[in-house]
DNA sequence: TCTTAAACGAGACGGTACGTCTAGTCTTCTA
DNA sequence: TAGAAGACTAGACGTACCGTCTCGTTTAAGA
């Protein structure tokens, strides 16, 4: 009879899950302390007293090591307020993103995954998949709600009013023109639930 | 007021004006062709026929060569429609900025200099001075006059609306999870302006 | 005087005899394929379908692999033709040590196994007494016998007429610089006992 | 008019002699120091001061380097001692080979460069080009004249001749079994000479 | 027959050197 | 004196092999 246990345990010695969480943290780390030019592969592998071998061996590139830290950090983010209304619950979500990106490495960690996006196709694919996918279609899913209890107007684009409620943070993100701040959330639902006409 | 002499006419040879634009154009050919990782120093300069050291004369890293090369390409795309309605100039100025980026090096180039922003202020800085912030002034003045006539709410956050206009474009732009299509701009200002609600 | 009882037969499953051969006789084919950077202890373990741990648990280096692949090979080419005389014994001894070198992998094992004598010494005396040492005594004894019978000057220094006879078939072997034919066992044999004087 | 300075003085920055000779140096101190497997790229580079960069440069691999040292070493070496007669002279240039490889790092580097020709034709082709030839045809000239002069027989083979002489000083060398000392130049020469026989 | 223990294959590990590439700097000649 | 050519130092790249280390498996001796 067959054994059910999924991962078919191989013969050889086992992957070391400690060198996993140790590569990933050391990048975090780094990116953090001098920014995207300091997390360098063999920064990494020397902070993790871990081997370069060792880390190409289980992530193709620089970017997939970040993405991994990208998802690990973020594990369990997507919590959704269940019984608020739609208000609140938008603005819990713009501001979890927001206190997110705004301390600790998921914010440095985030834009140099968009930087490699540029030339890496297999991390924008995962970063559509992954992060983006997720948390849009929490809203989508509430705005459609919200149309089909008449709460909302029919002709909502729901794509376009998602990209109106989370694409500021991501822009402020990037430029560092205006602050992520706590008024934010509550000022983007506002204005796009209300409109801005007198 | 203009400075009119020269700018400071030394003894030796003058700069090359040829040495400029074909260092900032074969920057973005190169750009266009392979994604930053073509766009190194080492081949803008083969590609220009100019010597490496000739570069680094006069721009201090390759985003700021890259900056150039982006103020080049977009140096009269802020002309605003003066006449139009606010509605009208609205999806004027997001279907010019779409339009910018959507075909062309602007996009990649765009994308190319925040990544650098990260780690160099000096770009990010660049990029809020010269890229960010006209176009956004022009924008704000727009809103704080419809304002002023009583046909936008006085209570409006003007920055906040700014972000729910440009930022979805530039987040599209990044992710790439939707196109940057004629539909957008219509949408992003119908719905910020009317707002979602029935 | 000999052990009899058979090297301490211990409990355990007992050494391998199969995988012995199969790791000697990779790494010679390898060595004669690729020359020495061919034969890696990653390419012999993996030819001989070993693993790489079973052969550091019965030899210290590659080199120690390779000197056992040496005396396998060359394990019964000493035997001596007793009965001719002294010059036609001595021809024979070099056309041995010829045909030895000239074909097969025992040629490139003794160029590689020189190579590491220069940074191991164990590897350096193992070559002294295992191979040159039984072949010098062999004709250091016919030599001294001659010497007895009178047929040779008794100011014959033995240590360098055995240079003068083997060395150069090392010689060419190494530099390549002249063939390692049949005359040449002939010419060293006859030139070192009649003199170049006319 | 053409200019007849022939190294063609290129326009940029010409090849540093600074940095040829640092690395030469450095790899024959490094062999001396440790053998073969201390000098690597890596610590020649280092040791030198110099960037690997800069030896890949200019050599193919690190036998091109140590040929270059061990050209370096002994470029004054082979003066002959012209009025010498024949005994005398063979003696002088055995012994002058004995010189230069019983101290100093040619011993190593001779040695090192063996292991390379065996598998780098290069370097094989280069040993014998211009080591070995210019010393063989040195003797091989004095051989012949003594023929000639009839002091020697005429049936003599030249090439095995040479080899008999010089063959066994890198068969001591190599194998280490007996010391390269003064006696040893002498032996050779006189039993090669007047014959082993009674 | 069952236990025990050594040797086995597979293969991941930390380390180190490889040869290549790019970044910036420096030196020389030419325009 | 700017510019082109190109050699230079520095250091990261991704690969390969080293020798060591766990694993789960196999094989025979001893209980």
């Amino acid at each position: 009879m067959e054994n059910s246990t999924p991962p078919t345990r191989g013969r050889g010695r086992p992957r070391s899950e400690r060198a996993r969480q140790a590569i990933v943290q050391a990048a975090g780390e780094l990116l953090a302390e001098g920014g995207m030019p300091a997390a360098t592969m063999e920064a990494i592998a020397a902070r993790a007293g871990v081997s370069k071998a060792t880390i190409y061996k289980w992530w193709p590139s620089r970017g997939a090591v970040m993405l991994e830290g990208l998802f690990e950090l973020t594990r369990s983010t997507l919590d959704v307020p269940e019984g608020a209304d739609l208000r609140a619950a938008l603005k819990a979500h713009i501001g979890a993103l927001e206190a997110l990106l705004v301390d600790g490495v998921a914010g440095p960690l985030l834009r140099a995954l968009l930087a490699e996006a540029g030339s890496d196709p297999a991390v924008a694919e995962a970063l559509r998949e992954r992060w983006l996918g997720p948390r849009r279609a929490i809203v989508a899913e509430r705005l459609r709600a919200a149309i089909a209890r008449g709460e909302l107007r029919a002709d909502t684009d729901i794509e376009t009013a998602g990209d109106q409620l989370f694409a500021p943070v991501y822009y402020r993100l990037l430029f560092g023109h205006a602050p992520l701040d706590d008024a934010l959330a509550g000022q983007l639902v506002d204005q796009l639930l209300d409109g801005l006409l007198a």
